[in-house]
DNA sequence: ATGTTATTTAATTAATAGGTTAATTTTATG
DNA sequence: CATAAAATTAACCTATTAATTAAATAACAT
């Protein structure tokens, strides 16, 4: 998959961006992150490791436990892509050549 | 689903990244939307209905062709969030505070 | 009325996503 | 050494997604 896609649908997830607001207050465990969750254990492992194969986390091995970190770069990804399109969209909107051009293709 | 899953998850499928990039050209109808794809015209019209659900686009009907054509709101729902993560994770990482705190939590 | 163009709906299929419980691995501790 | 804690992996189930082909609908052209 690529990355963009990876980071989109690692996002499209309400319980994996509730994981990521809750890394943006501080590091935590995975047991710590799935406290407020009512699923198993293992489902919030496989959310996880969604997040981390689209980079959004990084974990790092403590004893028998794994801290999870936020890994910012990922997300600057998706916000160049949205930020991207978002400005060519308001141009292509705002600008009256787009506008005549689409009022000449609606016409034939 | 919450509309900012329906936007990323809109949003992770390279062929409907394709389809808004197409429109950011310009409006189109469903069958100039198929042209470059080798894919059948109903998986085509799914894909819109997917982005048309998501508020991505919005469609008019023009004698018996449909336009397709942006639109820009749902986008900014999106960027919205990315950018409030964004600025949060960058907070989050370069403050000190955080920085001692995710130690300190490490640490037992 | 018939055929053509543009698009959608229906029925089906295969793959993926997200969840579960049970078993396993790894490290720590009585 | 036996047990507990932290997390993952395995095996499984169900729902959703994305694709297909075939049929249906709608508007227009002849």
């Amino acid at each position: 998959m690529d990355p963009l896609s990876a980071t989109f649908s690692a996002l499209a997830d309400p319980t994996r961006r509730a994981i990521l607001a809750r890394l943006a207050e501080g590091s935590a465990t995975v047991n710590e992150l799935a406290e407020p969750f009512d699923i198993s254990l293992p489902a919030v492992s496989r959310h996880l490791k969604v997040l981390e194969s689209a980079n959004l986390i990084r974990r790092e091995v403590e004893k028998q436990k794994r801290r999870c970190f936020l890994q910012p770069q990922a997300l600057k990804t998706a916000s160049d892509w949205v930020d991207l399109y978002s400005r060519m969209w308001t141009e292509s909107l705002d600008g009256l050549e787009k506008y005549l051009d689409d009022l000449k293709q609606a016409k034939d």
